[in-house]
DNA sequence: GTTAATCCTTGAGCCAGCTCAAGAATCGGA
DNA sequence: TCCGATTCTTGAGCTGGCTCAAGGATTAAC
């Protein structure tokens, strides 16, 4: 597998922060042993129910990390970019794949065996805290996705989608641009299409936004945040 | 902290899984440096956006964790039971906690200082798998909940539930115990009690299981397996 | 054994967000 | 610049799962 993947850089691993903290000299052996891997656009890197014997590092171009539901709905998870690395959870384990990830873009990634890794796991503590650092990091992301997707209204994921994309970008931002189609953008927050268009021009009518087909600029904040944060009654449980 | 806590016996370490890869040296300083907690029914133990300087072990007892949103409803993640740890994701990353735990019975925890884990972690490499396979099998958990939790509804996850539970077990069984009131196995599955009780009836009604207080037989796995899988076409989308 | 507290069940009614459908706006290719 | 394809909006109606409420069953406490 892979074995015909071109060597690694050491450029390319110092710009990825799993490997940080490792040393210079294990980090040539995971060098060594890694090998780079480009993709085109559309590639399925990883499906349902596959195992994986190493992990990959994202050097560049972006990838969706999605699941399907047993009758097609798709549910991307999370946009993978430079500097991103998936298949932890699923080498430690053995376990097959629980997700799917695909290439939104040609991809540059590298791939490391679990060899190497659980080597270099058990001689760096760095690469280990390292390690387990980003590893509860992604639980925790995971927390709050099933806290949005499960304790907050169709309204509330909108205008919290809105705010976080407004905040991603470098310091007071405006200005959101939808990353695809607004069905797309829909399914990331779990809600129909229609119902996505149905809150955005709730929040246009409402003075909040202004919508410019994908552009979506914020008119006031401050109300935006009252909203995100407002109590629904109609979900009170308990 | 915990300072006035009784000393941890190596028979209570034995019986955690997270410890078993640890040599006998490393288990005794962390027997050592840890300490043995009693609480009573009803404790919080952490609460949402506090900090933890450890990691705590279920010896005897039960707990939730769960969160909250903004109206105070209740979602319970899971329910901790003897031999479950928690507490890694937060020390690793010394981050505020995501997410509320809070005993259901009086409980028996041990309590071990990040200094400890951290040593033995960078020292022994069996606990150093341990705690990464444990990590990743929790983040699998999250991914599945939120493909419940967004990709099914009420009768699938209560089915795929009880499945899930009687394979946990020792092989083939038939048996599925509550791990806790009715009301918060609902709110793990994030559906209301009533919705929870009207599902287990009709699953009942139909001859699929047969429900005595807090047991649950299966009686037919394969009708069980069928619903699971169903496709929902109320909830199709694009 | 009795009582209090908790947990579970079941009915009734409501509503957020879904589907279906049809028309408007926008985009893209020749 | 036009035309077809896509994407977006908006109305109408439906329904799964919620809340409220009230009574029955279990469990715990003394």
């Amino acid at each position: 597998m892979h074995s015909n993947g071109k060597p690694v850089q050491m450029e390319q691993l110092y710009r990825v922060p799993l490997f940080h903290e490792v040393g210079e000299g294990n980090l040539k052996s995971i060098a060594r042993q890694g090998s780079v891997l480009e993709m085109p656009r559309g590639t399925r890197i990883l499906g349902r129910g596959e195992h994986l014997n190493g992990l990959y590092s994202v050097f560049e171009g972006r990838l969706k990390l999605y699941m399907l539901s047993c009758n097609g709905d798709e549910r991307v998870l999370r946009v993978l970019q430079p500097g991103d690395s998936f298949g932890e959870a699923i080498m430690f384990n053995e376990i097959p794949s629980p997700v799917f990830v695909e290439t939104l873009s040609p991809v540059s990634l590298g791939f490391f065996p679990r060899e190497v890794v659980t080597k270099v796991l058990a001689a760096d503590a760095g690469f280990m805290m390292s390690m387990l650092r980003g590893m509860s990091a992604m639980m925790r992301e995971l927390i709050h996705d099933l806290d949005t997707c499960c304790l907050q209204n169709a309204l509330q994921r909108t205008v919290s989608y809105l705010l976080r994309e407004a905040d991603s970008g470098p310091a007071p931002n405006i200005e959101v641009r939808l990353p695809a189609a607004k069905a797309v953008v829909a399914s990331m927050l779990n809600i129909s299409a229609e119902t996505f268009s149905r809150e955005l021009h709730r929040l246009q009518n409402e003075g909040l936004i202004e919508i410019d087909r994908r552009i979506i600029y914020l008119r006031d904040r401050e109300g935006l945040l009252a909203l995100a944060s407002s109590v629904n009654p109609a979900q009170r449980r308990h």
